[in-house]
Order: C-alpha cells, then structure tokens, then sequence
RNA sequence: CGGGGUAUGGCGCAGUCUGGUAGCGCACCUGCUUUGGGAGCAGGGGGUCGCAGGUUCGAAUCCUGCUGCCCCGACCA
C-alpha cells in the first residue's frame, strides 16, 4: 500500500478525553474515530489490525474444532424471554422496537439464540460433541464507558459455545477451549494467564479469566511467577486427546484476580515467586450445564433412549478490546511496538527523498518485491521531511522499516529498522529483501 | 447511578471574571528556500463560540433550561 493511497490520519497532539496510552495512540495513529460514548469508527489501519486479530483467533478456534456461524446483532425478546434474561439483564441491555413495535434488542450476547439454533436442529447425542462460534459485535450500554475500546458500549467479540451430553464431555469441550485461548493469546505476541474466575450459582471449578499484565490495567491481579514461563502448547497439539494434562499444568499455580484472591494461599508461595500486577480481562470461559437448555428445550436423546438437556458452555474473547490491550503492553514513548502477527503491515518503506529519481526508482522496484514476496509493506511515497517520517512511521509501530535514502543508496546501502530494539543496520537492498522475505 | 469537570475552525488551547461582533500553535492550500529524526520565510482558506430561550442598543462573555463528552466510585469481553 502507497501511504498516497492509504487513508492514515495521523495526529500530532491525542484529543483531551483520551486518558491511557492505548487510547491516545489509537487515535494519534487514526486508527479510530470516536462516535459516540464507547462507540468507535474503526479506521483503515484499526481496522486491519482488528482483522489480523479475528483471524488468528479463527484459526485458532477451528484448529480446537469450533465450527464458526454468523448470528445477527439483533435479536427478539421473546427468546430472552425463554430464559428470564429479558427481566434479568437490566439497563445494559440496548432495547428497541421495530416498525410494529415488537420488542427487540441489539445483543449482549448470544446464549439465547445459540440454543434456538442447537434445539431447531440437534436431537441425538450422535451430532456431539458441538462447538459453535461466531464473532459479532454486542452491544453493552456501560454506565461508564471508558478507556477507547478497552471498555467499549459498542465491542467486536468472539463468543463460542459448546454442547455435550454431561458434565464430563463439557470438561472435555472446556479443556479444549482452555488450550485455544493459551495459543491464541501467545500468537499475538501476548502473555495471558489463566486465572480462577467467579462461577457464580454454578459452581466448581470450571471458569477462568484470561488476563494480561499491563501496568495500567483494570485488575488487580496476584500469580505465581512459574506461571509466567509455562510453555504454551504447540500447533501440534491434538485436540481429540484429553487435555487435562495441559490444563492441570496451567492451573496448578496460584493466579487470581482480585474477586478470588486468597491472601493465605497466596502467602505460601515463597516471596520471590509473588507476582502482584495489574491486569486486562481478554477472556472468559465459563460452564454453566443447562441452565439455558433446560429453561429452552435444548434436548437431546442419549443412546439409552434417555432425553435430556444439553450441557453447555460459553467461551468469550475480545476482539476489540484486544486492539487496546496489545498496545497497553506494547509501546514506548514514540508509539506503538505492534507484535509481527498482528501489525497491520509488517514493513515501513520509507522514501526519504521522494522526487529524486534514483531513490524513487529504487522504492519502486524495492516495494513491487516485497509486495511480490507477500510481504505487507506500506509505502511512504509522500513528499515530507524525512525527521516526519520516521516519527509517523514510530508511532504506527510497524515491525520493520526499511530506510532507503541517497544517500544510501550512493553506496549501495539501505537501513533496516527493527521497530521493537530500536536497531538499525546498513546493508545492501538485496541483503535487506532477503531479511524481510525470508 | 452518585460526585466532579468541560464544551470556542480537523487537533491542542487563549479570550468569559471587567458584554462592543473571535485569536494563537499544529494541521491544510500557494510560492520560494530547505531536505537522513516532527524545517524556515511570505501569502492564504476555514469557525461565528454545544443547543434553546432570556436580559441588553449590542452576548463566546450575563441569566435560565437542555444536551454531548471526560474524570473518580459500585459492574463487565
């Protein structure tokens, strides 16, 4: 992409209402536009990462065996009447009537209509175990929308759900969402730990947050510190084994958030292994049996003959809001330091001096091979000050930038930029394409 | 929802107390000079001061009401 084509409104100074640095640099980037209060335009170059972020967390639903649907935002009250949500759930439902004012609402979240689907459709404990996942955006009418899309009314988020015929078989779906989410954060370059969560009236132990340390997030959050250095599984794990091993290995440790903190325990663990932190919540899984199907008639009949309602499970990662939480734990006093799997393009091409032939001949032909090699590459072609340049292309963060000058180019050299060290290395278009390429 | 704050070109701000018809920096446009870490000079365009009433010869400025947005607390992906 030519930075001439692209649509990148940059801002020297963040507006006045932004706060935290993810906020203040999403805006200065022009990755978003504030539309409301916690409603946002996502820009193009917002937009692309919000995309690489969905697609990782695709990816990695499909690989644990998620099966992904699209369901409206808008859905109808009697089927939240069904399960005595419509009562229950209180202001930060968005309710609204259509033209023959029926009631309707902009969902929350889907347990509802994932359960009209499952009951339409599913009889037999044979079409078990299921997972069905989408990403939508939910609407949450906050009393206090704050922080830019960290804590957004309007949000992207994946939500999955899971059916089984018992308690054991949701265990199983469970573990697997467990080990999906542990992937799924690690490849965006992030370090999430499972914590012990709040079951509410369901009780047991099958309910963690997943949490990032970032100093300025909404959680006071308390771990051991092996935790930390856990391996997270690799592409080769197999989902249709059990997983218990791996969650065992992962929930071991002591990690809770403030709700479940327990001084005592937490006091075991020997004074150099306590780690106190602040904390992002970028996802929640949770079991919570029938609590849906039984108020719904979501059956199915087992091989005895037997009918009963369906056990399931609800698995939720923010989409959004993870936009925010990567920059809370990537960035300096220059910008944003995007992690490689989630940059919105991988390299910078900065042209220091657009209108010299000689340099802009050698971008020409250095930005048709990355783009041939399926690098993503933004261009700067923009007639500006080189000192601009280089700001901009700090603050969007890009991974790499590739400086090519006349300087430079005069001795056959160019510089590579690694945005995340800071280093910088001279070597020749050929040696740097390589680099980039390979 | 309780408490506090704020609203003036795209962004950041001054002007409001002491009414006289809007100004600065950045950004933008034109020209010249510059050009390897947010250039300089000159010229130029863009707002009628959140909205609605009121007071006054005259309101960004005073009064009344409303709304948006932000921050601090109790809830959540």
């Amino acid at each position: 992409m030519r930075l001439s084509k692209f649509f990148l409104p940059i801002l020297k100074e963040a507006p006045r209402e932004a706060e935290i640095v993810s906020h203040r640099l999403m805006l200065r980037a022009g990755m978003i536009r504030q539309q409301s209060a916690g409603i946002y335009s996502w820009l193009p170059l917002g937009h692309r990462v919000l995309r690489k972020i969905e697609q990782i967390v695709r990816e990695e639903q499909d690989r644990a065996g998620a099966v992904e649907i699209l369901m409206p935002t808008i859905q109808s009250a009697d089927l939240w009447r069904e399960s005595g949500r419509y009562d229950a759930y209180g202001a930060e439902m968005l309710r609204i009537q259509d033209r023959h004012e029926r009631e309707m609402l902009y969902g929350p979240t889907n347990e509802e209509m994932v359960t009209d689907i499952f009951r339409a459709y599913v009889r037999s404990y044979k079409d078990l175990p299921l997972n069905l996942y989408h990403m939508q955006w939910k609407f949450r009418d906050e009393r206090r929308p704050r922080f830019g899309v960290m804590r957004g009314r309007e949000f992207l988020m994946k939500d999955a759900y899971s059916f089984d015929t018992d308690k054991e078989a949701a265990r199983h779906a469970y573990n697997r969402m467990f080990v999906a989410y542990l992937r799924t954060y690690a490849r965006m370059g992030l370090k999430a730990i499972p914590m012990r969560a709040d079951t509410g009236p369901i009780g047991g132990d099958m309910s963690h947050e997943f949490i990032i340390l970032a100093s300025t997030g909404e959680s006071q959050v308390f771990c051991h510190k092996d935790v930390l250095d856990l391996e997270v599984p690799g592409e080769d794990t197999d989902f249709s084994q059990d997983l218990t091993p791996i969650v065992d290995t992962w929930t071991r440790a002591y990690a809770a958030t403030d709700e479940m903190h327990d001084e005592a325990a937490f006091a075991e663990i020997p004074e150099d292994k306590q780690v106190t932190a602040r904390g992002i919540e970028v996802g929640h899984i949770f079991y919570f049996g029938t609590k849906y199907s039984e108020p719904m008639g979501a059956k199915v009949v087992l091989a005895d003959g037997n009918e009963i309602p369906v056990h399931m499970g609800s698995y939720g990662i923010g989409v959004s809001r993870l936009a925010g939480g990567i920059i809370e734990a990537c960035h300096d006093d220059a910008g944003i330091i995007w992690p490689d799997a989630v940059a919105p393009f991988q390299v910078g091409l900065i042209n220091l001096k657009s209108g010299d032939a000689v340099t802009d001949a050698a971008c020409a032909d250095i930005y048709e091979k990355l783009t041939r090699a399926v690098v993503e590459v933004l261009y700067d072609d923009m007639d500006g000050r080189a000192g601009a340049k280089f700001a901009t292309m700090d603050l969007i963060g890009l991974p790499w930038q590739f400086v090519v000058g006349p300087r430079g180019l005069a001795s056959g050299e160019v510089e590579l930029k690694r945005r995340a060290t800071g280093e910088r290395e001279s070597l020749t278009i050929e040696a740097a394409l390589n680099r980039l390429a390979a």
